[in-house]
DNA sequence: TTTGATAGTGATTGGCCACTAACTTTGAGG
DNA sequence: CCTCAAAGTTAGTGGCCAATCACTATCAAA
C-alpha cells in the first residue's frame, strides 16, 4: 500500500480513535493498532501525534460539511436549514464524527495551557469554515447560524453525555426538527 | 489545616486544571502545586484521581446553578430566562467554569471507552438535575429549557475556541440576549 | 511529659507512551 | 536475476505519571 494511501486509512482510524479517548487519553498504539500496521510506522507518515490529531481534526470538519452540502444541495434558506438539521439529526447515529468535534474544541484550551497557540487559530480556521459555509447556504443570516450551531452543540454534548433517542432529555428538539 | 478544608481547596483547584488540561491532560501533581501540598498528599484526601475529578465536576455543575438561581431569584417564566441568560453571558469571564463543563462532558465517552459506564451515569444525573431546576425556573416547558440549553452549549464552544468577546463570531447572539 | 491522632512529606516504583534507530521485506524496472 | 527504493518491523530509550510506603511534624488531651 502506497504511504499516501496508508495516511488516509491513518486519519480515518485517528478520528475514531481520538474522538472516543480524547488526545491525551489515546495512544499512537492504539490508532496503529486500528490501521492494522506498527505504531512506529505512524511517524514515518506523519511528523508526530498532534500532526495525526490536526488530520484527522480537518477530516472531521470537511465530513460535517459533506454531510450538511449533501443534504441541502440545490435548496436555500430555511429550506436548507431543515434539510441540514435533519441531516445532523441522522448524525447522531454516528457518534465518532460528533465526538471528534468536541474533542477538537476542548483540545484547544488544553493546547493553550501547553504554550501551542496555533493550535487554536487553527480550529478557529476550520469552525468558521464550516459556519460561514452553513451560513451562507441557509440564507447568510448571522443570527439564524447561530441558532443552527446553537442546536448543533446541544446535540454534540447530548450524544457525548450517552443519551438514547428515545430519552425525554431529546423532546424538546421537535420545535426545530419534525421530519415527518 | 483540616482534611476536610484541605478537601476543598483541592477540589477547587482541580476544577481550575481539569478544566484547562482535561483528564488524562492533567496530573495529580499540577493540582497539588496549585493548592500548594505535596502530590501524595492528595490520595489520603481521596481514593484516587477519578474522585477527585467527579468531585470537581460536580462542585461545577452545583456552581453553574447557583449563579443560574442568584440571578432569577424571584423571577419566573420569561424574566427568568433572560437573567440566567445574562447571568451565563458574564460567565464568559470565568473561562474556567465552563470549560470543566465540557470537559466533563467529553470525559463520559473516554470513561465508557475505558469500560467504566458509571461514569457516564454521574455526568447524566449532573446535567439533568441542572437541566431539570432551570427548566422549572423557566416556566416548566421543554422546549424553551432546550432552546436555552442550546445557546449555552454553544456559547461553551466558542468560549473553548477562544474567540475574544468583540469578535464577530459572537454577533449572532444578539436576538437571545440584548443586556441594555 | 507521654500518648495518640491527624496533617503532611520524600523517596520510590511499576507501567505507559511518544518517539528513534537500525534492520528486514517486497516488488517494479532494467 | 539483480538492484534500489519504498514499505514496514523489532527493539529500545527517556520521560512522565498515578499510586504506595515509610517516615516526620504538630498539637491537644490525659
Amino acid at each position: 500500500m502506497s504511504a499516501e494511501e496508508r495516511r488516509e486509512s491513518v486519519v480515518r482510524a485517528a478520528l475514531i480513535e481520538f474522538a472516543r479517548g480524547g488526545y491525551h487519553g489515546t495512544s499512537t498504539e492504539a490508532i496503529a493498532r486500528r490501521v492494522g500496521v506498527s505504531q512506529p510506522y505512524l511517524f514515518r507518515l506523519f511528523p508526530g501525534k498532534q500532526a495525526i490529531f490536526a488530520a484527522a481534526a480537518e477530516r472531521c470538519v470537511e465530513e460535517t460539511w459533506r454531510v450538511f452540502d449533501e443534504a441541502s444541495a440545490g435548496l436555500s434558506g430555511e429550506e436548507a436549514a431543515d434539510a441540514m438539521s435533519a441531516a445532523y439529526m441522522s448524525l447522531v447515529e454516528d457518534r465518532d464524527q460528533l465526538m471528534m468535534q468536541m474533542q477538537l474544541y476542548v483540545s484547544v484550551s488544553a493546547a493553550r495551557e501547553a504554550g501551542e497557540e496555533d493550535v487554536g487559530e487553527t480550529a478557529r480556521r476550520l469552525w468558521e469554515s464550516l459556519f460561514d459555509r452553513v451560513r451562507i447556504r441557509i440564507g447568510g443570516d448571522m443570527r439564524d447560524a447561530t441558532r443552527f450551531f446553537a442546536y448543533g452543540m446541544l446535540i454534540n454534548t447530548m450524544v457525548a453525555l450517552g443519551y438514547p433517542p428515545e430519552h425525554r432529555m431529546w423532546s424538546g428538539f421537535d420545535e426545530c426538527e419534525e421530519p415527518e
